[in-house]
DNA sequence: GTAATATTGATATTGAATTTCAATTTGTGA
DNA sequence: TCACAAATTGAAATTCAATATCAATATTAC
């Protein structure tokens, strides 16, 4: 199905239902859960430790596979984004609206990261790759440094 | 110390001595030893695993903790670089020269690796990076997809 | 409802990265 | 050359996130 920008947790809900039923996998009560707290988790990017302790403050049942398997679940039906920043574990972000992309940028002092969406890297990336004969499905932009915060404190 | 463009082994001898000796470090067969191995390497972007692998069939007792440590050594003192292109396994690679920095694209079908750098994303990346108040100090940009040989099996 | 199939959650396993530690090697300076 | 302090080595243990296992349970199609 199409999402409209910003999708609505309706629409949301509606594309992974739909995922659900092409796949003959199953609806649960687990997966609803999980999604409520996903979709509505405040933070950026989440880890599913992060998750799973949230979920079990409401759901002390709740398993920490099931969790894991169902951010991968987000992933293959792209709800979500899986990322990798580098401290050795996955982090999750709902994908705001269908095709959408964007690029990080990550300070190495507080962790802070900012997003941003440029057309010219992107540009030149096609380009580059059309040079290389490359088909290229997805890539990963990452700009590490420090914020300008932790540069004022550095500057100290 | 300065590298120049496409830096001889001597002197990255020699800014390996230097940092070993700022440090108070000590030289070691094993160093030496692993620094051949490693800088004359014939593959990109090896794993410690690879390199231990091959340096055993000459020296068996070599460790393979010492071959992951002299490998951090080389990244610390700027002779190496890290990558981590989703494999779940670190990969080392040489430093060309003395400030250089390269992006790549990964073929998911074989493996395959290409090097590139384009100043337009460089620059682009700068200006990303000033518009939100950050002070970078790198960036990684990966390309992920199908190298023309793969594109062709598969459109078979 | 029944049967087939998928899911769950506790637990075990995996595998790369990293740490530990006793034995050894190296650098320093008498 | 010698002795001492400090760093290094290599085998083995540990860590830790990711993933697999599996019996019990839940869901779906008929
Ligand atoms: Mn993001
Ligand atoms: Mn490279
Ligand atoms: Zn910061
Ligand atoms: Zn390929």
């Amino acid at each position: 199905m199409q999402l409209s920008k910003a999708t609505p947790k309706s629409e949301r809900k509606k594309a992974l239902d739909e995922y659900i039923l092409k796949k003959r996998l199953k609806s649960t009560k687990q997966r609803d859960i999980i999604f409520d707290e996903f979709f509505n988790y405040p933070g950026q990017h989440v880890t599913v430790e992060e998750l799973y302790e949230k979920l079990k403050k409401q759901n002390p049942k709740i398993g920490y596979a099931t969790v894991y398997r169902t951010l991968k679940l987000f992933k293959e039906c792209r709800l979500a984004f899986e990322r990798n920043f580098g401290d050795g574990r996955a982090r999750y972000e709902p994908v705001k609206f269908e095709g959408e992309h964007h690029d990080h940028l990550i300070c190495i002092g507080c962790g802070r990261i900012i997003e941003f969406a440029n057309l010219r890297i992107e540009q030149y990336s096609r380009e580059v790759a059309k040079l290389n004969d490359f088909e290229v499905l997805n890539h990963k932009l990452e700009l590490y440094g420090y914020c300008s915060s932790c540069t004022r404190k550095r500057d100290k």
